[in-house]
DNA sequence: GCAATTGTTGTCACTCAGTGTCAACCACGC
DNA sequence: GCGTGGTTGACACTGAGTGACAACAATTGC
């Protein structure tokens, strides 16, 4: 294991990625087809799809493996803590992908590519609805545990979970648009406690 | 006006869009082609792209009108109601597309078709985030004739709003899940009860 | 009525994302 | 050294979507 393959299959999946996401910020991403990208880096098109499966997953592949430590930041928290405050707490492991210090290079830059472009939104969206699936699994084990599951058929976990990805866009829009003045968690903050549900579960 | 031609049309899109519906309760999706979609209502394929920009469209075309319904629905609610409570009244609009009579034929089987495809999905939640914004820009508007106007970058109405159609959503799929049990109206309701926010506005 | 205009359709050719296949090559275990 | 299995390039293919052009039907003005 994690012979001369390994880390040159890394090595080369962070050299497309990043001539990827430069040439994304620089002529935008319906602009740059992967023939560009392929040459850019000086290798065949059909590789490059072999490093990702999509065109989509150039740019937001990295947020799969963030579903698992979602899970473990979710277990971790305590079990009669209020659900809105723990979603809040393991928002906190996102934070560092979207505030980060190199922000004004490439991390705002990426995402406004991700928040103007329909397809790229869109897939957005539906990986932060794998995330939500996920939590929901969780809020039922949770209340299970107290003895207090949710009925079947309820929405009340859905609707809470998806309350709190929504807060979680809109801060990230918020903050965005402000070009990104302040942190991004403090726009977390104002934007999760303006909705705050009474019933936390 | 209206001769012909405006008729034929409005026809001929309704035949495209039935046959469409068909083939993907059928045969899904992905496994129909714009070919086998031209061939089934006897035209070229080019023209079915003259009627439907995109695959989506002969989907969740029809879901672009109802952006200006629901900013009418708004601007007739009381002025000093509860955003939440103006939010859960306006998806009464929306209401009669999801549960209807025939949901058993057409409607529920599509919405089924919409939330397992994930390229169908993704645009759907991408039409939401349009009319979110439409919505967000009404909130500023109320706010602003409170003489209450949010701070520029308060992330607070996108919050809310966007915590609003989490709960649609949320419904949606609990109501589609448990097979269409009772009303959508119901599920709608225990959803957005569950959220609920404090700051009503 | 008829001509000029405008909308609709079919056909052809093209781009680009994504997939399957095959042969050549290179790291690895033995 | 040698077979195994992963990596790569090359080629061919499907399917969505676009542009251009010619043929035809509907509309408008006269």
């Amino acid at each position: 294991m994690s012979g001369i393959r390994e880390r040159t299959r890394q090595a080369v999946a962070r050299e497309i990625t990043e001539a990827a996401n430069a040439l994304f910020i620089d002529r935008g991403y319906e602009a740059t087809t992967i023939d560009d990208i392929a040459t850019a880096v000086g290798m065949s098109r059909r590789n490059v799809f072999r490093y990702f499966p999509t065109k989509e997953d150039l740019v937001l592949g990295k947020l799969d493996y963030l579903v698992e430590e979602l899970v473990d930041g979710f277990r971790a928290r305590p079990e009669n803590e209020p659900v809105w405050q723990s979603l809040r707490a393991i928002f906190d492991l996102l934070v560092p992908h979207i505030d980060t210090l190199d922000k004004d290079f490439v991390a705002a830059p990426m995402q406004r590519v991700v928040f103007s472009n329909p397809n790229l939104f869109a897939s957005y969206l539906v990986k932060q609805q794998r995330m939500q699936e996920v939590v929901v699994t969780l809020l039922h084990e949770r209340a299970a545990d107290h003895d207090r599951p949710y009925p079947t058929g309820d929405p009340t976990p859905r609707a809470v979970t998806a309350a709190a990805f929504g807060c979680l866009v809109a801060a990230q829009q918020a903050w965005l648009e402000s070009g990104t003045a302040g942190t991004f968690a403090t726009a977390l903050d104002e934007a999760m406690a303006a909705v705050a549900p009474q019933a936390h579960g």
